[in-house]
DNA sequence: GATGAATGAGTTTTCATTCAT
DNA sequence: TATGAATGAAAACTCATTCAT
């Protein structure tokens, strides 16, 4: 299992190296905001390779994108709902899916990034799609059991259901500093987010028992 | 019956025009990405008179982002919930909270510029918070009402309950484009926009009633 | 002998504000660096009225380079030589001079200038040579009662004789800030002032003398 | 037998190149009035790498001066006053300061514009005082042969001494185009400049053996 | 005579990208 | 692979000057 080619090996970590830099760079500061001396002074690369390795900036932006949404997929695969009861497990992905935006910021710049950018890059990626099938899978067997169980509501959309539950948690996140200077609260606080992970939760599961 | 001030009505109307212009443009491409090429273009007007009446860049930004919540404010002081009881009032103020955020996509392409930024310039802005002053009023009204009432229950904290209703409607406008490429839909048809106004509304008051 | 006119004498005046403010706007930064707009808000007036009393920047630069000479030409005026014999007039004049560059810093400055650009004004213009005339007439008479009576030597060139008691002075003040910095001294204090004055007094009528 | 670090030694002379392009430029035309696209053609490179080298046109600015007083220093250093007797020094030190300002017309200009700008960047220079210490304690030392030999008085202050000969044979190269103006003649032609050193001489021995 | 809005050419500065080594 | 010097197009910003009123 020793690496064979240390060069190769080398490069690999090279180029992963420029990526991790390039993903902080960008959603620091956006795509038009992003520095390629910035992202080669991070990554502690001359700003050549980078143009070696990634054509241009804006390959490099895409591959940087394509690797958040990697990391978004590896985050919600590790969400376990299995074994646990409908309500239960409505409660844990309310829960995980918070706790995912709020341990990923890079996940949520990257996604306003490319909302400014009207999806560009994204509607394009035949793997983003594919991504959320088995979440939205995974929502509706819930969704279904604790209907058939009585407990829920038939006619739930999961989609619908999905989106409102992600951005009740993603706004919190992506829009922490103004909100934060609306309402003078520091939104990440300990109190603050166990508070509002609280309702949020509770919030969804009133409405599927509605 | 010539113009009485023309040359002070020039003025403003040209500042407005600028203005407008850099709303658009910010709008657009964010702040790092927004011309002032394009600006002076799109208004009309030289690019040395955009820095005559903005010094620079970062403050012709500031102004625009303050016209935005200006025009938030308006937006919101015309929901009218008076007259409404509890309930009513509630799904009300999540409709026409939906309506202001597809309406005015100004309002949320400016506040996800001002999140990328950190919040830099509204945190010093003394206007934003109390803009939601009486927004804030107004839901403790209505929940206190139906609380008192018998019909919500009574520990509902006002900011997070508002926060997790912009949250669900302002997310399914800012990342129309990404959500649309993931599942497949056009969010701003009629038949998508009618449905999920129905869920939110259905939602919160689901938590309020829980 | 009231003013018939006033608005003509207003006009004389605004003229005069404006001329004061660009002699000191040229003075503090060159003609290159000299702002309009600077001028315009030194002399409280519009842009626009510099424009109308003066053509160009480039000729209030020559109204303002022709005004200080006027002034210079009058301070030299003052030196009273006249009743003084040699040694003393000649002592006196060193202690003008140098009096002159220390209390107008403008000559000093707009002198600077103008050999920056080589001249180019001065040269055109008729009434400067004439201004020096008088006083290198006060001086050859000075050093002429100075040779007949036997107490400074014959061979003077006057003009040269000039340049170095100016150079000595003028140099002393135009380069205020380099020499403070070079030797860590405050060279306008009332002790640097005053010494310095004695070493050049000296220096000049030991050479008359020697 | 190919140059051994081809890199380095092109970019030190590439460096080297803008900056005495720059010193040209600042020389003829000052700070304010410099431009950098002439800056650029003068030393054969783009506007982009100035700023690649100097981040802006003040530190280029600063470089130049820098440059500009490492250059005096060598001329200074150059001044071979050892071996000489106290009179003899005195003149060679007269003589020679007259043609490092004739000879370095560069250093007289940057001079000139140090102190339009207040001494803003010599002041923080610590090199450049340093520049003048062995040349004070020259003079200190031959005036104290002197006074010791009883040919020169006891009393000279060397600064105030070093400035008024400095000053006589500075103004005389800076003031030039004025002064050739108003006294109508070529202050460097051969003949005024022979007859003005021996003036000059003539006048600082003078003054020390009064 | 006076205002101040507007212009446009020019100046500094930035930055993605190329290229020789 | 890797370096880093060099480029060039475009961006922000400045400022003397004009012009309508």
């Amino acid at each position: 299992m020793a690496p064979q080619k240390p060069r190769q090996r080398d490069a690999a970590q090279t180029r992963a190296r420029i990526l991790a830099a390039a993903i902080r760079e960008f959603t620091a500061r956006g795509f038009a905001g992003a520095r390629l001396d910035a992202v080669a002074q991070r990554g502690k690369v001359t700003k050549g390779l980078i143009f070696h390795y990634f054509r241009t900036k804006e390959s490099l932006y895409v591959a940087a994108l394509e690797r958040m949404y990697e990391r978004l997929r590896q985050r919600q695969n590790q969400i376990a709902l299995a074994g646990l009861g409908p309500e239960e497990g409505i409660r844990q992905l309310a829960i995980e899916t918070f706790r995912s935006f709020r341990e990923e910021p890079q996940i949520v710049a990257m996604m306003n990034e490319e909302n400014l950018q009207k999806g560009r890059h994204v509607r394009r990626s035949a793997m983003v799609p594919s991504l959320y099938n088995p979440l939205i899978a995974d929502i509706s067997r819930l969704i279904g059991e604790g209907a058939r169980g009585g407990v829920f509501r038939a006619d739930v959309d999961p989609v619908g259901f999905y989106v409102a539950l992600s951005g009740a948690t993603y706004f919190y996140c992506s829009n922490r500093h103004t909100l934060g200077a609306v309402f003078g609260r520091d939104l990440f606080s300990a109190a603050q987010i166990e508070e509002y992970e609280k309702l949020v939760a509770d919030m969804v599961i009133a409405y599927l028992k509605a």
